[in-house]
DNA sequence: GTCTATATTAGGATAGAC
DNA sequence: GTCTATCCTAATATAGAC
């Protein structure tokens, strides 16, 4: 065993894909150089074109990889059996606390997305979540009277802008409205856990 | 006057304007390049040069119109002796029929901001918007009663989120959320005034 | 002010030695 | 698998003719 050998087939593999998941994450698909991942991962430039063929390949490994955990979480939160109330709970303790680790993602999909629509309805569809049902669990609390009658649609708009928003805006929320007031984003983000839930409750309750 | 000379002084400069900011919206800082926008103005690529010294300053003179104009849109709006709960309306009227005209505007800004956070503050600065004012009147409201009451910065940041984050996420909007039910983005944006407009008010009624 | 020509660099990708 | 050397292209930018 040399020392140019890695231990596990694969190793080398997944330490680019981490490094150049930071860095695309951060720099953008444009933005980012393979050098910059290079960099980041400790390796030659050229290892990245043995690895993977180009940067496109190289980054369509990320995206996806990036996409597919949060809808992975999405599934988790959709399948269990809990009421629908109880699951939009869930929804902002997951992706809150979970953005909270990784706040630039929302910017980089929301930024990525626009090129490649039809490579993301792929992706979405590959994954299984069912935003159908969604759609149904709650047209169901609705004529049940539990819920406010209004369209499914704008309701789960409403829901999913008010959870990663703040994130996506995180400049602009940290130096226009939380500077004056001297909080910190994520204590905000933390305070808005349980804020999120109330508001949210009451606003789609009779 | 031969046919080289422009009629105005500063007639290609705004012609340039106008062809940068299309393509620095569609494509970002990075993913941009002087050619293309050369293209979309018709012109010669080095006269780019000419007028702006480089792209950073091509790129900062759109970005700064940009953001100029929709804080200026604010500012009408928050400047206005209209009563707090009609300015709610106002914005939601304001920025959903102003983006529809330009629907990339909000990827745009959210991901060129993320780099230039200090910048962007002092645009806000010298832009006069008190958003310390808006804070005031929704606690008055909140005092008087009208209003629930909450953290003005959760329910501001609530209420942007809602307006925004459907222009920014357009692609999972129309490819996720609306393909099922064959809706247009644009005609569920336009529904979209509406139901915010009664949905945010009785969240925030008691 | 507008063009052509050119300088310069950065970035992506491959070939080939080890 | 990893490195060095090299190729190629695209992109920014400037000089200089008109």
């Amino acid at each position: 065993m040399t020392k140019s050998e890695n231990v596990l087939s694969g190793e080398a593999e997944k330490k680019i894909i981490e490094a150049a998941t930071i860095v695309f994450v951060e720099k953008g698909r444009t933005g980012a150089s393979m050098q910059d991942i290079a960099d980041e991962a400790g390796i030659n430039r050229t290892l990245l074109n043995y690895y993977f063929r180009s940067k496109d390949k190289l980054f369509t490994t990320v995206f996806d990889k990036v996409i597919m955990s949060l809808l992975l979480e999405a599934i988790e939160v959709l399948n269990s059996d809990k009421d629908i109330l109880v699951k939009f709970d869930s929804f902002i303790d997951v992706y809150i606390n979970g953005l909270l680790k990784n706040p630039h993602i929302p910017v980089f999909i929301l930024n990525e997305l626009t090129g490649r629509p039809d490579h993301m309805i792929r992706l979405f569809k590959s994954s299984g979540l069912r935003i159908s049902n969604f759609h149904k669990e709650i047209q169901e609390a609705m004529d049940e009277g539990r819920i406010i009658h209004m369209e499914t649609s704008q309701l789960i708009i409403n829901f999913i802008s008010m959870i990663i928003f703040p994130f996506a805006a995180k400049p602009i929320v940290s130096g226009m409205i939380l500077s004056e007031q001297e909080v910190e984003f994520d204590e905000f983000m933390k305070d808005r856990i349980p804020s999120l839930k109330k508001y949210f409750l009451k606003s789609i309750t009779p």
